[in-house]
DNA sequence: CTGAAAGCGCTAACAA
DNA sequence: TTGTTAGCGCTTTCAG
């Protein structure tokens, strides 16, 4: 019934040559007489020859094919994976940065797979999938400070790049944007803005994210003769939001500016102000750190610090790459700026330039590393 | 450097049997010495073995692998390609795709991969995906009506499965939603609020969807004694439903509802509104058809028809799955109805059940088909 | 119930 | 420059 696509076999039978010569024109090794090799890419079209990957994964452990991996740190219960999973896809920063990833993939006919790894059964799977070489390494991106996958592939030599600077020391390379720069900015605009009582919702404070953001915004105000900032933790999440703020509010009922450490918590800010009868910008400003894309589609319209998501997704896979092929030995960080952009879609001048540093790693700590 | 793999050989060496006998156990064939298993098993724990995929696929022509293809139909240049990629990944939808797929998937300890065809090349490489078992089937995500994909794949029997109904007759398993009820329902909200001047902001009218959507919102209206309702045709995005409400308004500013065909036209109708000095939902009510998620953090809360995305895209994931093991012969269509939702977060009563309908096509039409 | 043997389609030495 | 050959790791007849 179902043809059977054709071989190399069936294209060197064609050409009348042998397959070792069929192979050598698809891939491209030099060493060819061109006479043969039109007569070879004519009897491939004609037969409509496509390589087999699995076969040719076989024999050069190559998959051609990178994983897209989504990990947690927890040990979730079976019940609360596919709410793990539902939770992380809902959030539209997740878009942007399948986006970036396969802006640098599609040119080059690669496609990613998608994984998660919030338990340590999907971590096993992820870690012999790469052993495998089914992918030939993966993207990481972690909900969890403690997330034992980065350190799991590092010790295996596994290619891989993260998304964001990891809490535990690990030789890795990864991309992440300068956040106390962004934060900085963002204690600016309030400032400029003519506030004086300003507080911040921050992030999980064990993520070396929340951290810098906190960082960043008290000492810009600091500078400025703001010794002492408000802060509420919140979860990233849209809830945490409303909820941080109205623990604010219940200390400080007179809060003129709140920076949100990303737009889903600043909607929640945004909700609870509105909710106890305070305008928003006029009564408390509020600016977020761009994380999704919902600033686009809130209103009032969301200030918020860009981050260029996609462009460090697209860097993410570049640096994998070249990991992958061989290029880059090192473990390497890139640290994007994130430009100050007022609202939704305005166009901002500072481009969001990646500085790319040397990660120098002590060669004891990178031994004893190995030593487990 | 690099530790090899274990492979069935040395499982087999270690269990003292023979790599045939170590493959049934793995593959849990029976007719295997109970006593034999156990001593493999450990073997198989020793080891630390685990197949290898690519191997397998070789032999068996399953890759245990499917790929969530979003296309297009138009043949995009170079530069408009990462923008399709972009526009699709920027919409929530796709996120609430993903996760329901991930959902049934996961258990399974299947993972998709993503794939882009939109453009002639692109498809040409999804086919040959599917031809070499690099996926066993396909889910289908077309944002154009006229995507050639479905029917390409069908002519090579190869599995998918539609989301959404097919302009084009294709004998093709397809999950949907009722379309038309959901308008009415929306039609009904809007009556019953009292709105006397309705008009609609459709989406792309060659989608057999955006149709439905106004057919069934035209009918209730009309069973109601509004013969004429003014309609503006927008393309599914934010800015067309701002343009499409302004248009509308040009000729009637009297309006007093609004259904926009999904959720972000939604989005864009109440900024027209606003920005006109309407109020809403007091002067002008609204209501949108959700495919995104954007009705959550929507201010004011967004009234929208709830399609309940992800169990659909699980949906598709399951009849695939059936496609692939061959329990699923003739194609079906699975038509889930959209319950009416106030709001977002708002408990609905009435759960999204799937009625499976029985695809009948003719043996001619089919064999024509078939003869392309 | 178990093992031996023959490939799946491809690449990569090694010869010619 | 080209062809021959030996596998990659697995499943699957076919004998035993």
């Amino acid at each position: 019934m179902t043809r059977q696509t054709p071989t190399l076999e069936d294209v060197a039978r064609a050409a009348g040559v042998s397959r070792a010569t069929v192979s050598r024109v698809v891939n491209g090794i030099r060493n060819v007489d061109p006479a043969i090799q039109d007569v070879v890419r004519e009897a491939i079209r004609n037969t409509g020859y496509t390589p087999n990957r699995a076969a040719r994964s076989l024999v050069t452990k190559r998959a051609e094919t990178i994983a897209l991996v989504v990990s947690g740190a927890g040990d979730e219960s079976e019940s609360e994976q596919n709410a793990f999973a539902a939770r992380v896809l809902a959030d539209p920063f997740f878009g942007r940065v399948v986006s970036g990833v396969v802006g640098f993939l599609r040119p080059r006919s690669m496609y990613p797979v998608l994984m998660f790894a919030e338990t340590e059964k999907a971590r096993g799977e992820v870690l012999s999938y790469l052993r495998h070489s089914s992918a030939d390494g993966a993207l990481i991106f972690s909900t969890h400070a403690e997330d034992p996958l980065p350190t799991l592939l590092a010790e295996e030599d596994l290619p891989c790049v993260l998304f964001a600077r990891p809490l535990v020391s690990t030789p890795v390379t990864y991309v992440d944007v300068a956040h106390r720069d962004g934060a900085r900015l963002a204690a600016e605009h309030l400032l400029a803005r003519g506030c004086r009582r300003v507080a911040t919702v921050t992030g999980p404070l064990n993520l070396p994210a929340a951290q810098d953001r906190l960082a960043g915004f008290r000492d810009t105000l600091a500078r400025h003769g703001h010794p002492y900032i408000p802060i509420a933790e919140g979860g990233f999440t849209t809830e945490s939001g409303t909820a941080a703020m109205g623990r604010l509010l219940m200390e400080h009922p007179d809060i003129d500016g709140v920076f949100a450490a990303n737009d889903l918590m600043a909607l929640g800010v945004v909700q609870t102000l509105l909710a106890t009868g305070r305008r928003v910008p006029e009564d408390v400003a509020v600016i977020g750190f761009d994380d999704s894309n919902v600033a686009a589609v809130c209103r009032p319209p969301l200030t918020t610090i860009r981050q260029p998501m996609e462009e460090m997704a697209a860097t993410m896979a570049r640096l994998l790459q070249e990991q992958i092929e061989g290029t880059l030995s090192e473990p390497t960080s890139v640290i994007f700026q994130a430009p100050a952009a007022l609202g939704p879609g305005v166009r901002h001048v500072v481009r969001g330039a990646g500085v790319r540093q040397r990660h120098r790693l002590a060669h004891r700590a990178l031994h004893d590393h190995r030593q487990r």
